[in-house]
RNA sequence: GCCCGCGUGGUGGAAUGGUAGACACAGAGGACUUAAAAUCCUCAGGCUUUAGCCGUGCGAGUUCGAGUCUCGCCGCGGGCACCA
């Protein structure tokens, strides 16, 4: 080979990697005598959408590079792929297109492993397997029923997107400006009875339990105890005046009981069961609910809805002074499944409520004032931080002077001891819903029999599977709704307990029940029970899970919550509490969009190919020129999706890993060019050189030998901090400088040797396959993957002389060598006697002089 | 609307509170070549030129020293419980 050759050498080492089982993680049981750590590195599964996405080739590749690596430090390592394969993705296509959601994922997942195999990744694919594999959501079905007899999971009803006119149940995303997005039907909010999961039990373990996070970032450990959102507050009871039987008293929470004296309204649910009453005997209210529960469910949509309330005549005693009457309305606005699904309204500190006041003509009273400055409470309401100190104006308990917080403690106080209703902690962390009106998911394994009830099914008819087609006729997917409600033959059953006829739960689970355990099936994938006990406990936890941000809270959450359920139901250890020890959030890849505009004004979105880019703009080979959007989120809709079997097809996979992870840190979104895959493919093309071309003869060279291995030590131990901090861009940064001075180097062969050796170790993780091919042409035992990871001499970090700035007045001047331990006092004097500071000083003294060993000189004049 | 991030040359980005722009991309100039490709070398934040001034979204502040810390804005992105 006279030139380097992705084509050729890719498929070489791939089949070598197989044929030596490098990648094949070990079972727990044959490793009893193996003094080897172990290593669980997982990137979050992919949804199979049909093509791999370069995004997908940069979060598996992080995972590889981790992988690989530990591997190389002597560790049984254990990375698996799998897919999360329910969801409704597979029914809409099998609704615009025909075909059935099975075939399609399953053909979908052939498509992408084929896709995924060519990169090389050193996964364990005899461990893969998919949600929708029956062997699976058949032990999801078993975790079910054990949650159930452990109480972890109950029924209540819970408010769904329903679409009048198709009749069905509509995801928040098939919500479109409060329309449903094939009827084009306003969607109104309506009950069901649903299954969740116990998830708020365990709010403050959850939360407490954050703490012990202490490798995952700040920033999603801070919004998961927001979401979770612990609050401190009083829970009390107005007194109604002209209200209906049996509701002589409102239950209201709020976190602001020192705003008690600035009451102006009590609002309630349209689901508080007051709302409830008082519509079913008017139609005036009847209206009013039918309105306020228009609109989608997601607490986005209800926010930015326009406030609306009725007032319902009820009237309120204010507890401190039973003569002030409080007027009750229904809001649109106020959620039943927080608090108590009523509060009071105090429009002086708080915007919504103020806005509300405003709207209905109620009071707005000012409860405290700032320390200084004039406010307009009528114009404006006043709504410091929580911290801040604050005059009371209208006091209820403690200081005139004091921060809202300690105003509410004493509220708080003083309200418990005048009975006025008791202080209680709260969580904003809602119960998990989990039933699902769909097809494409795990059958809930329960029957529901006329006489007895709800009825769990039983372990040994597991798995419930979903009906292919209905008595040979295949399963029709183009009317709305759920096929397994009108499927006869799989719906009607025999009661697990008495036998009479039954019907099954035509509900499906949430996907998320699906993705909330699977990192633990990869201990055991194939296990007659949900998990293996002894594999899971050697694999758990895993040690670094890689995911995107946008899984921060809700799948993170489960998972979490999923890992303590399978504990208590016996499926986990202690010890796998917390599943997962380190989590990594990387970044996007995105994209420009290229856009035109049709005859209405509508964009059209162009494809990367169909542009030519000249001078920053962009133009279509008819010529016309195109808006460009930049570093947009990738999207088929948009036609901004590169594929990156083109990629890999062009340059080879280890330029497109090599790509993926140079240039932006990982955490951040990177837009894809097509220069630097032309680029990072021309490097890796120098490397190869370095090692096919390397003068066998060059003699020894004691100074320019010392000189290189240096650089090789100081590569290597930049080059490993980098792998391990997931500073990947870094790394690649040094392997550049690294790769340019073992390149211009006089040293001699043998040193050139060792270090090109060491380059193409260090490669190793990122680009495998290239790396192999050096080692075996500079004569490496073995293959590089198996090699020990090389170890840098710390006596070859440290450079003798150091050149340090110096600063005057912050502004630097002028630099000086020192040797590295010259001593302050030494440092000092040398600086002073420079003459760009002598010129600066002018005769006069220094008022200041700083100095950072190794660092700087500041001196203050 | 609420919660969480991010913002540095033409571009991607680097920088334990200590020389802002490492390393690359694109660009310019040169070498090699009949020519091109490939490769190699040099230059390169902006404005002025012996030297200096201005520069990390904007405005304040803390500090000997701020891209980094604090406060207030602006812009962009993620999440908001049935997208995954």
């Amino acid at each position: 080979m006279s030139r380097y050759s992705a084509a050729e050498i890719e498929p070489k080492w791939q089949k070598a990697w197989e044929d030596a089982n490098v990648f094949k993680a070990p079972l727990a049981q044959d490793l009893r005598d193996s003094d080897k750590p172990k290593y669980y590195v997982l990137e979050m599964f992919p949804y199979p959408s049909g093509r791999i996405h370069i995004g997908h080739v940069r979060n598996y590749t992080m995972g590889d590079v981790i992988a690989r690596y530990k591997l190389s430090t002597g560790h049984n390592v254990l990375h698996p792929m799998g897919f999360d394969a329910f969801g409704m993705p597979a029914e809409n296509a099998a609704m615009a297109n025909g075909g059935h959601p099975k075939d399609w994922t399953y053909s979908n997942i052939d498509t992408m492993v084929a896709q995924m195999k060519p990169l090389g990744f050193g996964l364990d694919w005899s461990r893969m397997f998919a949600t929708c594999d029956p062997e699976y959501y058949g032990q999801q079905q078993a975790l079910f029923l054990d949650f159930l007899a452990k109480d972890l999971v109950y029924r209540k009803n819970a408010v769904v997107n329903w679409d009048p006119v198709d009749m069905t149940v509509l995801a928040n995303e098939q919500v479109e400006n409060g329309r449903g997005w094939r009827s084009g039907a306003e969607v109104e909010r309506r009950e069901l009875t649903q299954w969740f999961f116990k998830i708020s039990d365990y709010s403050e373990e959850l939360l407490e339990a954050l703490d012990t996070l202490d490798n995952w970032p700040a920033k999603v450990k801070l919004m998961q105890a927001n979401w979770i959102g612990r609050s401190r507050g009083l829970q009390f009871a107005f007194s109604t005046v002209n209200a209906p039987e049996h509701f002589d008293r409102i239950d209201v929470y709020t976190t602001r009981p020192d705003t008690l004296a600035g009451a102006s309204f009590v609002g309630i649910s349209p689901d508080h069961p007051l709302a409830k009453e008082l519509e079913a005997g008017s139609a005036e209210v009847a209206a009013f609910c039918a309105e306020a529960r228009r609109g989608g469910t997601t607490e986005e949509a209800i926010e930015k809805a326009e406030k609306m309330g009725f007032d319902t005549g009820i009237r309120v005693r204010h507890p401190f002074d039973t003569a002030w009457e409080l007027p009750v309305y229904i809001a649109n606005f106020i959620l039943m499944d927080y608090g108590t699904g009523a509060i009071f309204g105090c429009p002086g500190h708080d915007q919504r409520d103020h806005d509300f006041a405003k709207k209905y003509d109620l009071p707005i009273v000012e409860t405290f004032a700032p320390l200084e400055g004039e406010i307009d409470i009528q114009a404006a309401p006043f709504v410091p931080a929580k911290t801040e100190k604050v005059r009371y104006t209208r006091l209820i308990a403690g200081e005139e002077e004091q921060t809202g917080e300690e105003a509410v403690n004493a509220a708080v106080d003083f309200c418990e001891s005048n009975g006025v209703g008791h202080g209680v902690t709260k969580f904003r962390l809602r119960d998990w819903g989990l039933s699902r009106q769909r097809y494409w998911g795990c059958p809930i394994p329960v029957v529901h029999c006329p006489d007895c009830g709800v009825v769990p099914e039983k372990k040994e008819n597991l798995p419930i599977q979903l009906p292919y087609d209905e008595d040979g006729t295949p399963i029709d997917f183009s009317i709305p709704g759920n096929p397994l409600d009108r499927h006869p033959s799989w719906r009607d059953c025999a009661c697990p307990e008495c036998g009479q006829p039954a019907k099954r739960e035509t509900d499906t689970m949430d996907t998320f029940v699906d993705s909330s355990w699977y990192y633990t099936r990869f201990t055991a994938p194939h296990a007659t029970t949900p998990t293996d006990m002894a594999e899971a406990a050697y694999w758990m936890n895993v040690d670094q899970y890689i995911g995107g941000i946008e899984h921060a809270i809700l799948h993170l959450l489960y998972s979490r919550f999923f890992s303590r359920a399978m504990q208590i139901t016996g499926h986990l250890p202690e010890s796998a509490k917390e599943p997962f020890d380190a989590l990594f959030t990387q970044g996007m890849v995105t994209h420009a969009i290229y856009q035109t505009r049709n005859a209405e004004g509508r964009p059209v979105y162009h494809y990367p190919e169909e542009v030519t880019l000249r001078d920053g703009k962009g133009y279509l080979e008819d010529g016309r020129e195109v808006e460009i959007i930049p570093s947009a989120k990738m999207s088929k809709s948009k036609n901004n999706v590169v594929d990156p079997v083109q990629i890999i097809q062009q340059y080879g996979a280890d330029t497109a890993r090599w790509f993926v992870l140079s240039d932006s840190p990982p955490e951040r979104d990177v837009e894809w060019t097509a220069s630097g895959a032309e680029a990072a493919s021309k490097h890796l093309a120098r490397v190869w050189r370095l090692a096919a071309e390397l003068d066998a003869d060059a003699p020894a060279d004691a100074t320019e030998d010392t000189a290189l291995l240096r650089e090789m030590h100081k590569a290597i131990h930049d080059v490993t901090l980098g792998v391990e901090s997931f500073g990947f861009n870094a790394s690649i940064a040094r392997l550049y400088a690294f790769t340019n001075a073992v390149q211009k180097s006089k040293a001699g062969a043998e040193a050139k040797r060792t270090a090109t050796r060491a380059l193409a170790q260090l490669m190793s993780p990122m680009t495998p396959h290239l790396a192999e091919e050096m080692w075996q042409i500079l004569g490496g035992e073995g293959l590089v993957a198996h090699a020990p990871w090389p170890v840098a001499d710390e006596a070859m970090l440290v450079d003798d002389v150091v050149t340090l700035p110096i600063q005057i007045n912050g502004k630097r001047r002028a630099e000086i060598d020192v040797p590295a331990d010259m001593d302050k006092a030494e440092v000092e004097k040398l600086a002073l006697a420079h003459h760009a500071v002598i010129k600066a000083l002018d005769g006069a003294t220094p008022k200041k002089v700083i100095v950072v060993p190794g660092r700087i000189v500041n001196v203050v004049i």
